[in-house]
RNA sequence: GGGCGAAUAGCUCAGUUGGUCCAGAGCGCCUGCUUUACACGCAGGAAGUCGGGGGUUCGAAUCCCUCUUCGCCCACCA
């Protein structure tokens, strides 16, 4: 065969030459009549906002690397892809398309901002699920799905209603998260906590009666505005006979009373808090327990309300905290002010401060839900790797809060309930169909203005992308799944709720497998993040270095539970590794496919078995028991989910071993001057193609693209569904293993031998070694062809000058090298080596003295330390010698 | 404030039950090389008190304690 191959690997053309081909082949797709055993994936749904990042290229290889290995093991995969509809960020980036147009969603409505953003996810939408394509993604297009869909708004409506139907799902006035930027509910985890450097005000608050004042200490003076109280500790004598009485309060003048209750921590700040029902949760909580008003002060924007003093009325929260400070100071009211640090939330999304604010709104009553999910992680049905994230689930669950589902937006699955226009009726519908009339009275109805969060449809997706709640053939095929592969950062958002809408709407869990990978940094371990600007488009990536090359950049650069650091700056030095590798396996390939004619037989097993064991070279078994070494190690470590591991192995099977070592080995052969050329043909041909499987799911493209070319193979096969290298015994050499290293080790200490005293590359040495050994005879060959040598002779070395060495086995190695040599320069060399060794044996020896060790130790212990001890003197011998020869002093 | 993780070559990191990869890989660096697959290459090389200190052990990068420095998660001390 003529190879038509150029001398580089141009990646981008074959790689989208490749997937098309796949996609036309259908070979991403499921049969869910195929009688495997399912193996089912669901890709956490990019949301229809973002363009790949280099996250998507981090979460997606994973997935892609598992699906693809558990395909090729035989498993019916369901990969299955959607986007998510993203309420609050897909809202925010039209409202500001609209801002730049210069207007906004209230003027032109609801039902045309919705059709606006229908539009612009259209683009979107489709625009990240192509690049996802171009890093390979193995995905079952023809099942996407999109949150918003008919479909999935069909599952949220129906996990709404049951959930309202059991007492899960309530409606309520409870402090929650508020952002006043977007202007929204938010839920607990959506408002990030954050530690920020503030202050802590001591202001006084003059007692009614005109004497005195109480201290009370805040970080949010601006609230006092809406307080109906200041609390106390019950035990705390220095206030208990304020208690009962009465404060006047500055600016609002308003009387509030002096209430003692325990939630009140007597050592922080002044022991005196202040109340603030509307604006604080426990203030809240508080303020139920004493029937306090909750005076909500503050607009929906941030900005003091008319229920504030005229004074104040419409400033931001932050202008009216600097007002109502001075005022306190004007007053002589301001004691003091300490620094404080202390976290305070932010929203998720556009990062503002969160306003904690009495609102109403619909929950879901979290702590039935959690139960089973916490029970399935307690039980070991439900695994996390790394498993330490497993105690943060089990951590969550135990402290579940209630949720707030309710968002006051317009882009979202709106919430399923109707209101009653009849004012003596009252009553709420809530139904799984758009409500007409009152269920109660039959009157004009009207719907919830909200929407849900948007991770009341996500929570739902591993049943609901499959038809639920119809029984369709799809939920009994692919539910429960199997594997979860996303970022920790989405756990509690998104994972553990989908454990706990699994357990409640299905049974069963969705998935028993967490993999929770780590994050993409950059060097000074930054996240990775537009606003940085020290983003990396994975796009860029592909195009300069292939997707191969991303790919095995990212899983060989990431151990599990660890973060990946790559270089914003230095594209090369993070992805020129895996594009060089891919040169090399091309390169490789070329030297095969340009000395392989006719058809090799696809074997089974790892050995060739087209030749008869006889009839290998000692370097034949050497590289057959080093493949058969890296399926053992490779399947291992994917069944782990160590990609490093596994990529790694593969990497250094098929440049050091199989490139480095057998391909320069076999080149005589392999051209015909030599006997044998069948045989290693058979061998070069069955050894790189169990490779090219064994990395396939790290490196899809470049393996299928040599794959299909290799001899023997059926035209339409795909390397995607070629069974996986299965372990074989016969392959097994540990012999050949050892015997051909000391070969290897021979040829490198000649080479150095060569390069130390700058022996012209092109001149034939001679090379005397001191003991016989059967490896080096067989391949004496190999030996004066790779260590460019004119003379391979055995015995005891002259007392020519030369350079000497001595291998691991003891076995001294002599390079004369006549008038060439530097003899001082040698002297000092072997000097330095009998220092050292004798180091080391005087080291061995106190070991080996010490009874403890010998009586304790394992005898293969002590046995292997012997046989080092023995090495290492014997070597100590042959390095004296040559000194003595050499006339070393 | 509570919990958890990490610290190994200039950089990014492996090192799985303490002994058989107690020092490794890739990149970078240095020296040679147009060797007919590959300069995105080949051959050789320099480079680390395994964060500091203490302990357990016959033996510690590995186990324990402590300190330092980073990171993550959780938290209603206003």
């Amino acid at each position: 065969m003529t190879p038509r191959l150029p001398p580089q690997y141009q990646p981008g053309p074959i790689e989208a030459d490749l997937y098309r081909w796949w996609t036309e082949e259908g070979l991403f797709g499921v049969d869910r009549d195929s009688g495997r055993t399912p193996y089912v994936i669901m890709m956490p749904p990019p949301n229809v906002t973002a363009s790949l990042h280099m996250g998507h290229g981090l979460n997606n290889t994973i997935q892609d690397v598992i699906v693809r290995f558990e395909r090729m093991r035989g498993r019916e995969v369901l990969w299955l892809p959607g986007t998510d509809h993203a309420g609050i960020a897909t809202q925010n980036v039209v409202e500001r398309l609209l801002m730049e147009e210069g207007t906004t969603r209230h003027d032109v409505g609801r039902e045309a901002f919705e059709a606006r953003v229908w539009d612009y996810v259209a683009t979107t939408g489709a625009t990240i699920l192509e690049q996802l394509e171009a890093i390979g993604a193995s995905c079952e297009w023809s099942r996407t799905y999109f949150t918003l869909d008919a479909p999935l708004s069909r599952a949220v409506r129906e996990a709404f209603v049951r959930l309202y139907e059991k007492g899960l799902v309530y409606r309520g006035n409870y402090i929650i998260n508020w952002c006043p930027r977007c202007q929204t509910a938010l839920s607990n985890e959506e408002a990030e906590k954050e530690d920020v450097a503030g202050s802590l005000w001591h202001l006084r608050y003059p007692l009614a009666s005109g004497e005195g004042h109480v201290v009370v200490a805040t970080t949010r003076p601006e609230t006092m505005l809406g307080d109906t109280a200041v609390a106390v500790h019950p035990e705390d004598s220095r206030y208990a006979r304020f208690v009962g009485e009465r404060i006047r309060l500055p600016l609002v003048d308003r009387e509030v009373p002096i209430v003692a209750d325990d939630g009140v921590d007597p050592e922080f700040g002044t022991g005196a808090v202040k109340v603030t029902p509307a604006h604080d949760p426990l203030d809240f909580e508080i303020g139920q327990r004493h029937g306090l008003a909750a005076i909500d002060i503050m607009t929906p924007e941030g900005r003091i309300s008319e229920a504030g003093p005229a004074s104040l009325r419409g400033l931001d929260r932050s202008e009216a905290r600097t007002r109502v400070v001075e005022a306190f100071e004007k007053a002589g009211l301001l004691e003091r002010v300490e620094p404080h640090r202390h976290a305070i939330g932010h929203c998720y999304r556009c990062h503002t401060v969160v306003e904690p604010r009495l609102s109403e709104q619909w929950f879901v009553k979290m702590a039935p839900l959690a139960a089973p999910a916490l029970e399935a992680y307690r039980t070991g049905r439900l695994r996390f790797i790394p498993p330490r994230r497993g105690d943060d689930y089990a951590h969550w669950m135990e402290n579940i809060r209630d949720w707030c589902i309710s968002r006051q937006l317009w882009w979202g699955h709106r919430i399923p309930v109707w209101y009653c226009d009849t004012e003596a009726c009252g009553a709420l519908t809530v139904s799984r169909t758009d409500a007409t009339a009152c269920s109660a009275c039959g009157g004009p109805v009207r719907q919830d203005e909200d929407v849900l969060d948007t991770w009341f449809s996500s929570w739902l997706i591993p049943f609901s992308s499959l038809g639920w709640p119809d029984p369709t053939a799809d939920l009994d095929a692919f539910y429960p799944g199997n594997t979860l592969v996303t970022a920790p950062e989405i756990l509690f958002f998104w994972v553990a709720r989908m454990v706990m809408a699994g357990c409640e709407f299905m049974g069963d869990l969705p998935f028993t497998t967490v993999y929770l990978h780590g994050t993409v940094r950059d060097t000074q371990h930054r996240k990775m993040s537009k606003s940085l600007g020290n983003g990396i488009d994975p796009l860029e990536v592909i195009e300069r270095f292939g997707a191969d090359a991303l790919r095995f950049t990212v899983t060989s650069g990431m151990a599990v539970g660890t973060d990946l650091i790559l270089d914003p700056d230095d594209l090369d030095s993070s992805f020129a590794a895996g594009r060089n590798f891919a040169n090399k396996l091309w390169n490789a390939a070329r030297l095969i496919l340009a000395n392989v004619d006719g058809p090799v037989r696809p074997l089974a097993g790892n050995a060739p078995d087209v030749v008869r064991p006889q009839d290998l070279t000692l370097p034949d078994r050497w590289i057959i028991a080093r493949c058969e070494s890296t399926v053992v190690a490779a399947t291992d470590a994917y069944e782990r989910f160590r990609l490093n591991d596994a990529g790694n192995a593969v990497y250094r099977f098929l440049w050091s071993d199989l490139a480095d070592w057998y391909l320069e080995q076999c080149k005589p052969r392999l051209y015909g001057n030599a006997s044998g050329g069948d045989v290693a043909r058979a061998v070069l041909v069955k050894t790189f193609e169990v490779a090219l499987r064994l990395l396939h799911p790290v490196m899809p493209f470049i393996t299928e693209a040599l794959w299909r070319q290799l001899p023997g193979h059926p035209e339409a096969a795909s390397i995607m569904r070629a069974p996986w290298p299965g372990s074989d015994a016969r392959a097994s050499d540990p012999e050949a293993e050892r015997a051909f290293m000391l070969v290897q080790e021979l040829i490198g200490a000649i080479r150095a031998i060569r390069s130390e005293y700058h022996v012209d590359p092109g001149k034939p040495v001679r090379v005397r070694i001191a003991w016989r050994n059967p490896a080096f005879e067989a391949e004496a060959e190999t030996i004066r062809r790779l260590a460019k040598l004119s003379d391979l002779a055995f015995g005891d070395p002259t007392n020519e000058p030369g350079g000497h060495d001595v291998l691991s086995d003891g076995n001294g190695v002599f390079v004369p090298l006549g008038d060439a040599i530097d003899v001082q320069r040698e002297c000092d060399r072997l000097g330095q080596e009998v220092i050292r060794l004798d180091k080391l044996i005087a080291g061995q020896r106190r070991k080996l003295a010490n009874e403890n060790f010998v009586t304790r130790a394992p005898a293969t212990v002590v046995e292997h330390e012997r046989q080092k001890l023995t090495a290492w003197e014997e070597q100590s011998t042959v390095l004296a010698e040559k000194r003595q020869l050499l006339g070393c002093g």
